[in-house]
RNA sequence: GGCCCCAUCAUCUAGCGGUUAGGAUAACGCCCUUUCAAGGCGUGUACGCGGGUUCGAAUCCCGCUGGGGUCACCA
């Protein structure tokens, strides 16, 4: 238990450049497990330093998905803290006084190369396919009155770390243990940008400093830099926090998880009907596993269980499947009011959105054939559970007893809230579109879907709806009719079902007929005659 | 390409010197069943390769191979 002696300060530092990335919420599950796990905090900050790609929503959009999947920060933009400002662009000072230390103690320099030089360097380095690519540390032997003639020329400079140029930088990575770089590989980064913003190493050494940050979880990417950050807290002379590289999430490839081959965005799984309890689940199995081989666990069991020996560092693949199969899961442990709820508060974010979900081009589909398909189907899903939100908030506030005998019949066969929308609308609507053929079951004949058709209308017409055994006693009855007229008892509901759901895939066709009630069923029944002629 | 990380079924993984290498998803088959599901049962598929260490390696070490990441005034 060396890895938590005490309240541990996390923090997750998402840039606000476009929809909230899952793997945000992947490393803020990690952050938040440890300070809960040591009673510390998790903060969130905002690396917003990057004004080219500022997106104005994405910060919002942060704070919403992370709070949807019950990652709470104790400290932030929003929330405040005694830390803060917890946005970097209102940091500033704190940058520049540490880049001016460093400068000041000849730690970090300033650079005047212009971008084409740089280009141009870093073009003729690969057509040499030179060894060591990287800024060539031209301005970092520039004397002091150099220095000034470039500034009173007005020239613009970013400040660059003097990196050591010999022997070896050691960092510790609390999985992989002790790493070794080459000093003489490394370069001199930009530490302040020439628009007066730190670059993220700078910021990151200085902010997590400052806000008493003691375990940095963040992905794999990050190790090429590591030398960098451990050479920088030397520089500044603080105590570097004790850094967990995870595995980064995969595309089904194994490349890095990117939007092009796997849905990135929280917002995209919100919208799509994924539960925030399997979210959570689905994240922690990526990479960790919990102890006895369990799957599907509670953040506050995964809280109980969680250790960093139990991270696997192996790269997941995000697999959406078995997401899809994990929120089934869920779903059908929900009971039937809290699913209720949870589905016309989806319909509710749904509502209005109706043109979102009408087509996106094809291109932009993911290759791989579950997503693909689910993609389709989520947008009809969505098209018609936005339509259908008004009738679905109506029934459930105003009429709860409409909606909530439905749930039992579709709980199981959702995995997602957007699926409802196969099984929902029959209950709402007998405008059905179907054909004659869809009444005759296989090796059958219209005459005699009609048949089954009559003869269920006679038997409804006499039945008791209100029966307590009325399941049963319809299950039998329709069993003895169809023996009756020497049928097989799929053929005989067969067609009762078309003319009932409009559908010949439907919740239990019984069940569904007593939610509807005798009058609008034998209307049904009615229509689908008519309609066969 | 340089540097770095990683390596058990298709996928998520259990395993931390001795197991018939286990579970889950997906696939397939059977059962249940008025459709679709859900559920039950079952089948197939894995320790990348080569050296060591050891009485004994999926487990430890080395090399190779493979995959990934990174080489910006982005994070």
């Amino acid at each position: 238990m060396t890895d938590f002696s005490g309240p541990a300060r996390t923090r997750i530092a998402p840039s606000p450049t476009g929809d909230p990335h899952v793997g945000t919420a992947y490393m803020s599950l990690f952050d938040r497990v440890i300070a809960d796990k040591t009673g510390g905090q998790f903060i969130l900050r905002i690396e917003d330093t990057d004004r080219t790609r500022y997106v104005a929503d994405s910060e919002k959009q942060i704070f919403e998905s992370l709070r949807w999947l019950g990652l709470n920060f104790d400290e932030g933009p929003d929330v405040g803290g005694s830390k803060g400002p917890y946005r970097q662009s209102e940091r500033l000072p704190m940058y520049h006084k540490a880049a001016e230390q460093l400068v000041k103690e000849g730690k970090a320099y300033k650079c005047f190369c212009t971008e084409d030089r740089l280009e141009t360097l870093r073009k003729v380095q690969q057509a040499e396919k030179a060894k060591h690519q990287g800024y060539d540390g031209l301005c970092r032997s520039l004397t002091p009155a150099q220095v000034a003639e470039n500034e009173k020329a007005g020239k613009k400079c970013v400040v660059r770390f003097k990196m050591p140029r010999e022997g070896e930088i050691h960092v510790e990575d609390r999985f992989r243990g002790t790493l070794k770089f080459l000093a003489a590989e490394q370069q001199d980064t930009v530490l302040l940008k020439s628009d007066g913003f730190p670059t993220y190493h700078l910021a990151m050494v200085v902010d997590d400093t400052h806000m008493g940050i003691t375990h940095v979880i963040r992905a794999e990417e990050w190790l090429p830099s590591f030398p960098l950050h451990h050479e920088l807290y030397k520089a500044v002379g603080a105590k570097p926090p004790m850094f967990a590289h995870m595995p980064l999430l995969r595309n089904k490839d194994k490349s890095k998880i990117s939007k092009r081959k796997n849905p990135t965005s929280l917002l995209w799984y919100r919208d799509a009907g994924f539960l925030p309890e399997a979210m959570i689940n689905f994240l922690a199995m990526m990479g960790f596993s919990m102890p006895g081989e369990k799957e599907i666990f509670t953040y506050q069991e995964f809280l109980a269980e969680f250790s960093l020996d139990r991270v696997n560092l192996g790269g997941p693949v995000f697999n959406v499947e078995k997401l899809h199969w994990l929120n089934g899961e869920y779903i059908r442990r929900l009971k039937p009011e809290e699913l209720e709820k949870r589905l016309v508060n989806h319909a509710k974010l749904l509502m209005g959105r109706e043109r979102e979900f009408l087509d996106i081009p094809e291109e932009n589909l993911p290759k791989e054939t579950f997503l693909k398909e689910f993609e389709k189907k989520r947008l009809r899903w969505s098209r018609t559970l936005a339509s259908l939100a008004p009738t679905l908030m109506t029934a459930y506030e105003v009429n709860p007893k409409l909606l909530l005998p439905i749930i039992p019949l579709i709980q199981e066969r959702m995995h997602t809230l957007c699926e409802a929308a196969d099984y929902i609308p029959m209950f709402f609507t007998n405008e059905f579109k179907y054909a004659k053929d869809d009444f005759i079951p296989k090796k059958s004949t219209i005459e005699a879907a009609k048949k089954s058709l009559t003869e269920m209308r006679a038997m409804l017409a006499d039945f008791d709806f209100n029966d307590p055994d009325a399941k049963q006693a319809l299950d039998m009855r329709g069993r003895d009719k169809a023996e009756e007229l020497g049928v097989k008892v799929g053929d005989f509901f067969s067609p009762v079902r078309i003319a009932v759901t409009g559908s010949k895939v439907s919740p239990p066709l019984i069940e569904s007929m007593l939610v509807l009630g005798q009058d609008e069923v034998l209307k049904r029944i009615d229509n689908a005659i008519k309609f066969l002629g």
